[in-house]
DNA sequence: CCTCGGCGAGACATAATCGTCTCATCGAGA
DNA sequence: TCTCGATGAGACGATTATGTCTCGCCGAGG
């Protein structure tokens, strides 16, 4: 048998130093990329090498934890952006919001080589943000003329940009969420002064 | 004394074998990232591991003839754009053709944690292209709402994604180049269809 | 046919990192 | 104060990549 309150204690300082662990990675990560070594981990999240160790086994499992991290935080958000009930606009806003405010954590799961469930961002994280797209097309508020995993694709460049501009602290969040929504929507074009120039696509694929 | 023949001969396959290690490279890092290894670029080239060190001393040395080569073939191509005599849809069309011209290379240049000589990519690529921008802007034909920086941002953004889309296959060169500038400059609602949500943005910062 | 220069394969030493382990220390709670 | 558990520091072997070297091979040119 054992006291509840130390057990407590315990397993709440558990999370709060994994946490700091698995942030300080995904800093490093993102800086370094995917030669950043465990004492780098360890450094930045101002703990032992062995102490990460004693929280992940092993380098994969680290990886891993912090994959599956950011998998969760990105779905929470999007679950809680309660897409469907909104405009079409205004769940592309709160889209990029989601995503500034996942912040580094999401760049872990653009990162092409690592321990990404592949499947799991699928389903959990570009589906529902695909499905927005679509009621989109259907609603006439977008382009059919391309296909929605295009769109998608676009969109999710300028929500990258987005990270990267509300990171440098050139545009605060809401800014910058503003702006890569309009931009998406509107185009860089004056508002209001469209025309002058052609740009014909060709007819859709 | 010796044979100019062979001389030339020699130099013609030195050249040839450089530069299939340097593209094997290109491919490697692209697809595996900084991990990748000596063995793993030699086996794409299709050559010896040693052979690569007899064409560079070190993998710094590699690293950084790939970056310059990718600088200089994506300065190239941007150079002979003729930028400055196409009106400004059509040079942010042909922009979009270089990169997606310079295909995996141009890769090496964005991802963050290399041998990447940021000042002469700044001096060489992106001020040619900003320069653009800001004529847009002078001429009307882009917002003066958000700074050229930002713009030339969101614009790589989608370069990027242009890139993908044609390393893909899911379109052609010249197609993706057409969707990129007309999603950047016209958004993505359906053409002259405007209206139906207002999305005010913060005034200028 | 013979020589020669470069290539592939692979051995080798070195360095860095991983993962395991031990030990001294430090703080929380009895 | 004393005990216990977790931490940080660091030693250790194992693994891996780097960079150098040698050796056998092959194709080009004489």
């Amino acid at each position: 048998m054992f006291t509840y309150s130390t057990m407590a204690t315990t397993s709440a300082v558990r999370d709060h130093i994994s946490t700091a662990i698995l942030d300080a990675a995904a800093l490093v990560l993102s800086a370094k990329g995917d030669t950043a070594s465990m004492e780098d981990v360890a450094a930045a999240a101002g703990v032992g090498r062995a102490t990460i160790y004693r929280y992940f086994p092993s380098r994969d499992d680290l990886l891993s934890a912090l994959s599956e991290v950011a998998i969760d935080d990105a779905h929470r958000r999007i679950t809680e952006a309660d897409l469907a009930r909104a405009t079409v606009p205004e769940a592309l806003a709160r889209i990029i919001r989601a995503v500034v405010a996942c912040g580094i954590k999401f760049s872990v799961l653009t990162s092409d080589h690592s321990h990404v469930d592949r499947n799991r961002v699928e389903r959990l994280i570009r589906d529902p943000i695909q499905a927005v797209f679509r009621r989109g097309q259907d609603e006439g508020v977008l382009r059919t003329d391309l296909t929605t995993d295009i769109l998608v694709d676009l969109f999710g460049g300028l929500a990258k940009v987005a990270l990267q501009i509300a990171g440098n602290d050139e545009l605060g969040a809401e800014e910058a969420s503003a702006v890569i929504t309009s931009i998406f929507l509107d185009g860089a074009r004056p508002t209001g002064d469209a025309a002058a120039d052609s740009h014909p696509l060709p007819s859709s694929t």
